[in-house]
DNA sequence: ATTTTAATGTGAATAAATTCACAATATTAT
DNA sequence: ATAATATTGTGAATTTATTCACATTAAAAT
């Protein structure tokens, strides 16, 4: 299972095919690209069409250009520059997760009221909170991940939205309420465990699916 | 937007209710809980409806017992022990994570190589690696979270596999090779990441709705 | 050259999820 | 008591997503 869009299933595609680039394969076929994320040959090759890429008739798709295909698709044709707001224990593992060190998505910094006295053996410039009115606009930051205490939450989405950020990565497991013009991808880590509770029990039972009880 | 089915719904509608509980309210209406996960209230009645969930006509659903009723059907009724694979920055984050220290998931136990010599400053005791092969068949433990390095990810599943668990969350970006009774939901945070890029991106042409460029 | 084969690409078919719309009914107001 | 109102619960309608199935075509084999 695993909830997908076509989105995500785009970037799942691009990190298989990241790497089998990076151990020199050229081409790739639907069938492998679908077993490797979970999903059937017909929807990566639907995936694809709908978004007008391109293989070549009996011989797949080259891996090179379909990287650089989805890149653009998902705007990471240049590399796009994040701010960490929190840096606590997840804000450090954030930093320091190798996604973000690899690809074209680049934790430029982090903010953090801990940031007063310097932190040591930090992966990017931990700043005090207010040094963000300052570095966001002049740096042209579009997008943050929040991972910041609950209580504070709201409070540093809104600062954040006042300064341009538009796109959120939100740890919080608070519902926040955000403009019509933001986009909030909430990560609910507990939610997330919850889900495999329940279908790791609904599978003992009927096998494949797990679907709604009797009542 | 953000990517759900019905059980995640289930966990945030239960994550809300929780919070409202505590701060003292009874109940709630399909609108209010709808508002604050940003459903739709026939969602949340629909959802409640399959499962079997009744309100009362004219006065909505009592929180108490829809926290119980949603508890049963995820299987947290009892406690849920959960042990942690990788104690390193994101494992550190996990174990503080307040989601798993106040509801009934519980992290009993984390793992690491590094654990020969003692961490320090741990939420949960921390053992080394081999230990798993006592603590999870004694502890009955069927559930874990994968937070080690992508090039021991598969070796680790498949040992905790070969222990008994069943579930997994992972943190891994290479896609684990599962078998058929395993459930894992691989928490991908790069392509977490990406999707907001993507929706933001297309927020500011469209309004509402990303949809697929013109080709 | 010609045939065979192994893929893609995509409309059509199917399935799944969401939303609509309204009957049912408990609560409140009169 | 009766009427008015608010909100649930759910089939039906709609929309969205997935899968099917097969025509198309490039490559490989003969």
């Amino acid at each position: 299972m695993n909830v997908q869009n076509h989105i995500t299933r785009l970037s799942r595609y691009k990190s298989v095919l990241v790497r089998m680039h990076a151990i020199g394969i050229a081409r790739v076929h639907a069938d492998t690209l679908a077993e490797a994320i979970g999903s059937t040959p017909a929807q990566v090759r639907k995936d694809f069409s709908i978004f007008g890429i391109r293989g070549q008739k009996r011989g797949g798709y080259r891996i090179h250009d379909l990287i650089e295909k989805i890149r653009e698709i998902l705007g990471l044709d240049q590399t796009v520059p994040v701010i960490l707001a929190g840096y606590g224990n997840l804000g450090k593992a954030l930093s320091l997760h190798p996604g973000f060190q690899k690809g074209k998505i680049r934790i430029a910094a982090a903010f953090d009221p801990l940031a007063e006295t310097p932190i040591s053996n930090t992966a990017v410039p931990v700043y005090p909170p207010k040094k963000m009115d300052e570095y966001i606009p002049k740096n042209g930051i579009r997008h943050a991940i929040l991972a910041v205490p609950d209580t504070v939450a709201q409070d540093v989405f809104d600062h954040l939205y006042q300064l341009g950020i538009r796109g959120f990565m939100s740890f919080s497991s608070i519902p926040l309420r955000i403009p019509e013009d933001a986009f909030v991808n909430q990560v609910d880590l507990e939610s997330e465990l919850e889900t495999v509770i329940f279908y790791t029990k609904n599978r003992e039972n009927n096998g494949k699916k797990a679907s709604a009880p009797a009542s």
